[in-house]
DNA sequence: TTTGAAAAGTTGCGCCC
DNA sequence: GGGCGCAACTTTTCAAA
């Protein structure tokens, strides 16, 4: 189970999940550290898996991807070998940003991004071509108000 | 407007959105550039705002947010001052992780990570505190398939 | 055990070609 | 686009608390 974390580290997961890109002296500097302990905290929440990975965060617009749509699948097909190969060919679509298996009465639940609706049309021809899907509904968005990578720290 | 990139800029924001921490001499070694041309292109793609920012990306289910919801809302009140007060209210709420504005028969769609159904009901509670919205439906995710930061770089 | 200072080793950055 | 050197940063060591 996850270990407890105390104060100080949410502190750090805080500002790192922000900005990876401050240096350690300043990091510890912001948490009332010097550089050894603040370090080691660091390490040991890499080592544990509360930080995974640090990425570089793209703009959309710049690379020609601000459409955002959002599909709502439904499906005959339930059996195990049928989900893990749909599975398996939606993910690797580079268009599917998210992708989740939902309750209710859809059945998946896609975050597409694109140029344009003629780039999305490509991507639905695909997605209908994969796998035999008794129902498919697009919603496209219209405004980005918020979209962030940073999770909330107050549960842990 | 978006400049034009190159077959190595699109590498190197390739490589840098999966994984920001490769040190900039094994940056160069992967797309056959020696180290001060390669600083320059990453240099370049920041500048010009093709690399927004560099984070750490923090484990869900670490953090005791595995369980994420989607939000569907209407709402009978449509004026710019109602939109912006509620854009501000519920942006500021932590656990909303993305926030759009929709075209169709719904208004807005939210996500929302929680710990699990007892949480998201606060949350639940505070958004029809906030706004007097016509109709709110809530879709829980039973399964996580795909998730990524990544954006596709076909198209730039 | 935990801390901080300071040394040692990497890496990033800018001048030059 | 490439080579080199200085500066900045990270990581380790070590002595002290």
């Amino acid at each position: 189970m996850s270990r407890k974390i105390d104060a100080i580290d949410r502190q750090l997961l805080a500002i790192l999940q922000d900005n990876a890109e401050v240096p350690l002296a300043e990091l510890a500097a912001r948490v009332h550290l010097s550089a050894t302990p603040c370090w080691r905290r660091v390490q040991r929440l890499e080592e544990e898996g509360f930080i995974t990975r640090r990425v570089a965060l793209l703009d959309p617009a710049m690379l020609n991807v601000a459409v955002t749509v959002f599909v709502s699948i439904k499906t005959s097909r339930h059996s195990q070998g049928w989900f893990e190969q749909f599975s398996a060919t939606v993910a690797a679509i580079p268009e599917v940003v998210e992708f989740y298996r939902m309750s209710g009465d859809i059945d998946y639940l896609l975050r597409v991004v694109v140029p344009d609706i003629a780039a999305y049309d490509r991507v639905y021809k695909k997605l209908i071509a994969e796998a035999d899907l008794s129902d498919i509904s697009s919603s496209f968005a219209m405004e980005l108000i918020k979209c962030t990578t940073a999770l909330p720290l107050d549960y842990v």
